[in-house]
DNA sequence: AATGAATGAGCATTCATTCAT
DNA sequence: GATGAATGAATGCTCATTCAT
């Protein structure tokens, strides 16, 4: 009985893993296409073939469960902008960074950055940017673009998320596309003949 | 009399156009805090100072109310977008256009663009910058960096707007970092010595 | 001065009398379009050239401006109702007078029986029915006929008014074709060999 | 355990039906008793004894709960109208059929037919009139009455309704009245001696 | 006498959340 | 642990009526 009971739990916590995961799925579906704000709680459950009742098992609520689906993802990029700027390549090093972030949680990553209107982290993409600036700051001002260094931020940030979107799934020329704009990008800043 | 009723007619014209003003303006408030689809009517009126049933009666409804904020905006941009892209300054020319309506209309410009998800403008973004990479797209191809143009055209869309942002109300610095930005992005795209 | 005052009191009641009868006539083309129900003292005002808060100067409100345009038709047909069922035509007397009321008010006569959904008419065909049905009860149950006053009642009345509404305008097949169709649903009711 | 379950199961299922039915009531009295566009949804929720939130578990909105009413009825009598016209007794085939659905459905015939302003039936009995006149015309032309098969239809029909609606839940008498009444009606229809 | 802006209660509908089973 | 029915407050919108001018 005792055996029993003991192999019942490992099952529950099996079962319990599997329904969590399930749930995780149907909802990183469903922000993914409807974004934080229009998401349902309704659709997610019927996607995840259960009872919307059962998710508030698993997570007290709609903002936990975004939390569960995003929150590994934002740590993982808060260790990256942890980084020290040892060199001139601050850029390039977070670039790769967020590449490996995004190979590894791509929708993730795109909820995060453009589907989370609505949630707590609706400014994250500004946060990410800003973030970028104040690494680039140094090395802008040090070459004289420092009125610069902002604008300039923002754009590689977001041409980096185009690349990310538009060579979702083929790993070989996303990163030629990378290594592609950033050399444009940052042309500028290299000293003459050091390319 | 006749200068009291004319001044009663203008009393009540200017009270009516004060009227429209307030909820034009805490509409604007809301839209910009919460976006279109999270703005409630309710939330307008009471920041307005009014009832629900009075918004309607300047406006028919939440769309064009959304409309009169950003309507004249939209007209303006679309004047910019149907300039005859003549020589290889187009997107200088679209960045200038651009830099215009921003400095008349900042507010009504970033709602439009980032805070319209909801409404009938919820892809603004996205067409101004495919429209910027349609008028992009010779030039780069001509130039060998047909890969780039797609990443290229955003990152100089985004750059642009956080230009707008950083410099909102300083017109002369705006103009500055415009043409700098400029400089900097489209530089690789000149031949060796046009500088 | 006084005759000023006099004067303008005699104007001033002509100008009342001619709004009071904008209104009525306004009221009575929404009434008899919209039905009591979804008729809107806006609309109404609008198409009557005015405010609505002035309608509320002429009429205390909605219910009470449906009675001063139905009301009248409302006591004629009372009139009617309480003439003494003298001899075997009443049926036809009734025809008649109904005609007679349909032709000077057929507005009004419409909206009572078919557009007064809402109002406090909102039986009104139902109680002309069933005074015709105690009107017909003696003479169909003479010619035992009892259990088919009611229904009969019904038809001629419902048939009489789709008579009213073909014809209306072309007063001489209305009458035509009202004896015509009395002369099919009594003609059962008469001895034979009495036509 | 399994007996347990299926009890369960079944008690939850009779649950559900019993509150689907407690709304279908509540709602079928509202629309009996205000009509379609008078009926509220919060009225309905109320009788029922729950709260307005609840009746959308059950029905997506107040046209298709209204569907639910008396849509079954509405299917009874498309089946009736499709009927070939095979002989002269047309409309008494007709007026059966409707008796049998009415003494099934009833209060669902009378929402349909008087109360039904504002939904998509609104204009079911005039469509059940153009019927019977469609079917009625070629008898009634044939013997001479072309000008009165308008009217008479309408009579008809309303007569008939009335008997509906006077013997509702005698069958018995409704019948005989269904009988005398066609009777009536199109005795003058007929030959001379074919009775 | 006339205005028309303003009100406020009403409408159908949606949805995150709760809770008895 | 799981259900899914139920809640209740929110949404955009309408309209008869009122009232300061």
């Amino acid at each position: 009985m005792a055996s029993q009971e003991m192999n019942g739990c490992l099952v529950m916590k099996l079962l319990k893993e599997e329904m969590r995961q399930r749930i995780v799925e149907a909802a990183r579906d469903e922000f993914f296409q409807s974004g934080y704000a229009r998401a349902s709680m309704r659709a997610i459950a019927q996607q995840a073939g259960m009872t919307v009742g059962n998710i508030y098992l698993y997570f007290p609520g709609k903002e936990q469960l975004f939390d569960a689906i995003v929150g590994e993802t934002v740590r993982q990029i808060q260790e990256i902008t942890r980084l020290p700027s040892a060199n001139n390549d601050t850029i390039r090093k977070m670039a790769d960074a967020l590449r490996a972030t995004f190979v590894q949680n791509r929708v993730e990553f795109m909820i995060l950055v453009t589907r989370s209107s609505g949630s707590k982290y609706e400014n994250y993409k500004q946060m990410l940017i800003t973030l970028a600036q104040r690494r680039m700051r140094e090395e802008f001002v040090a070459r004289g673009y420092e009125a610069l260094y902002d604008p300039l931020a923002v754009a590689i940030m977001e041409g980096l998320m185009e690349i990310f979107r538009t060579y979702d799934g083929d790993e070989k020329r996303l990163e030629q596309s990378l290594v592609c704009f950033l050399n444009y990008m940052l042309g500028g800043l290299l000293p003459p003949g050091s390319n």
